[in-house]
DNA sequence: CGTTTCTTGAAACAGTCGTACCATATACTG
DNA sequence: CAGTATATGGTACGACTGTTTCAAGAAACG
């Protein structure tokens, strides 16, 4: 008896904190302005999630969930070739609308480089691609367990975005990537 | 007449500073634990800095020094292939001596998503490789003003740097270089 | 010596941080 | 209604932050 749970609370704030991280970045996150921002108290948080570092955990685990998610959902997983899968992760990574994932991304790999300890699962989002993309490289790899094709064409993505997020020149960029789909198409 | 000032003490300080920001990150920083590391006080360090801001800017520009130094002394500028001096480049940059760099670097990239004013001129970061690896990867670029290659070249290392720094796998990221070589010889 | 300038220590200020404690409000059961 | 569980506000604690203030020490000069 007693009142009942409301587990529906917690997620609609994790959801809306993690609207806010995305907005905001991980670096200088502190309670207090968050919970104004989400229109709840510290005393919740802490009362939800446990301690703030375990309302961060579930903040990342969210938003990876819902980049998978958007993902799943615009890169069709068969059609075209090699080099037209490439070209479309290229735009859907590197449109405006993922700058917030993009950052968070950078941002997490900062912090793991300093605080390894708090990110015990980080190598996956790096080899997490291998699967995906061995299947739509065929063609391109050397083999079914070929995981060095897929590691360069992750890295010039990856790197290609370092340069747009701090250059924000699109076209040198976009012409960088032309290139690579030329050297592989040869 | 009075005093004579002692420039010599805020270099040495610079120095010392420099060290310890390389060897525990930016993220963290604060004054009373540098200063109690650097056998100081808080109040010398804003004394000779005016203020941490001033002090973390004097910081990364010695250290961007230094990088630069290290660079010219290890890089041979005009022998051998572009093939050479790509693996050169990317033998020297994963080195585990220049990790604590390339922590740096990808921490104050990390930061300048979020606060971009902060870092006024960060893209120099990405161009200024390009006369350095214009001349070197001649016979690779179209042309003397090719800025594409060289950003698909440093795009390739910084992704790879990622990727090494994230998972530690130094075989596949190697290999991974190597399959970068191969696509550029043919 | 006194004067002047640079250097340095100690302490305090005003603020933020994550978090813990205590009381109360709310919603349910019997 | 009482009883019981969850939910929530308010407040305060201790630690930390960058910075300022006040005073004294240290090294030059006349």
């Amino acid at each position: 008896m007693g009142r009942p749970p409301d587990p529906a609370r917690r997620e609609r704030t994790l959801a809306r904190a993690t609207d806010y991280v995305l907005a905001h970045g991980l670096a200088g996150l502190s309670l207090r302005p968050l919970a104004a921002a989400l229109d709840t108290s510290p005393r919740m948080l802490l009362y939800d999630f446990g301690s703030k570092q375990e309302l961060v955990a579930a903040v990342l685990a969210e938003a990876r969930r819902r980049g998978a998610r958007r993902l799943a959902e615009n890169l069709p997983p068969e059609a075209g070739s090699p080099e037209e899968h490439l070209r479309g992760i290229w735009a859907w990574m590197s449109a405006p609308e993922r700058a917030p994932f993009v950052r968070l991304f950078f941002e997490v790999h900062a912090d793991g480089l300093t605080h390894p300890e708090n990110y015990p699962d980080r190598a996956e989002a790096i080899t997490g691609w291998f699967d995906t993309l061995g299947a739509t490289l065929r063609g391109i790899t050397t083999g079914p367990d070929d995981t060095v094709t897929p590691t360069l064409v992750m890295a010039v993505i990856r790197g290609l975005l370092f340069d747009l997020t701090t250059t924000g020149d699109r076209g040198r960029t976009d012409r960088a990537l032309d290139r690579f789909c030329e050297l592989l198409r040869r």
